[in-house]
DNA sequence: TGGCAAATTGGGTAAGTTGCCAAGTATGCG
DNA sequence: CGCATACTTGGCAACTTACCCAATTTGCCA
């Protein structure tokens, strides 16, 4: 991998590694719904204040979301919708494995305990 | 945040801390031509094979990619080609953030060092 | 100006991640 | 069988990240 190429990953990694948190997660699909507060993100979380303010400041760092000030209060907006997109291969990601787990157990059931602990074997 | 809420950004979580690292991505990326074996890889990315194999096997382990074994060698492939989807978002994200890095870097210049340091002071 | 509320920043500790080497496993071949 | 090749796993040192608490900054208003 030459230098260049690996920049551009790295460049690529810091935007994800910002996204795999599932604080981090919540708040972009809380956002998805349009601006919110620090507290109101941070009552929608139920951690600490500071804890959520780091979070939202390192989605800013990397360009994922946007902070607006109004008064006293900062008001955080994706900047990039199109994350959202991706969620929905998350949960396609999340089903397959899920399925794939489901078929490994039923094709290569365990040596012991395959008398009935499925429940299934009436059926 | 209410515990089922939690477990689903969790597992959501896990899949992109999978991708949050700069050779599993380019692992990721390689793999978008087709299935590869775990040596070819290893020369593409330039790190021990050790290495090399503990990333395959995280990205396996959350359902991303696939491994077929055939005599000595294990080839692995994309089983979640949506994940290539969101490059584009990455690059949309770091183009649009460093746009807007260029702007605050014209609007409020350093208080010294704003002679001709940008070159454009005469356009 | 003093005081309150909202948010950010600093700090310390606990927990997680990464990469390399070494050792182990599996397959093919003579 | 013995050996080579391809890959995986164990283990450890270096580094990074997360959380809560405490302190600070910022803006509003009486």
């Amino acid at each position: 991998m030459d230098p260049q190429t690996l920049a551009r990953f790295e460049a690529r990694a810091r935007i994800m590694k910002a996204l795999a948190h599932p604080t981090r997660l919540f708040l972009v699909d809380a956002l998805s719904g349009g601006e919110k507060s620090v507290a109101e993100l941070t009552r929608m979380v139920g951690a600490d204040i500071s804890t959520v303010s780091k979070h939202l400041a390192l989605l800013r760092t990397v360009g994922l979301v946007r902070d607006r000030k109004r008064g006293t209060r900062v008001f955080y907006s994706l900047q990039a919708p199109c994350i959202l997109n991706f969620f929905g291969c998350l949960e396609n990601v999340l089903r397959t494995a899920a399925e794939e787990q489901l078929r490994l157990a039923v094709s290569t059931p365990l040596a012991h305990d395959t008398q009935n602990a499925n429940g299934d074997a009436t059926g």
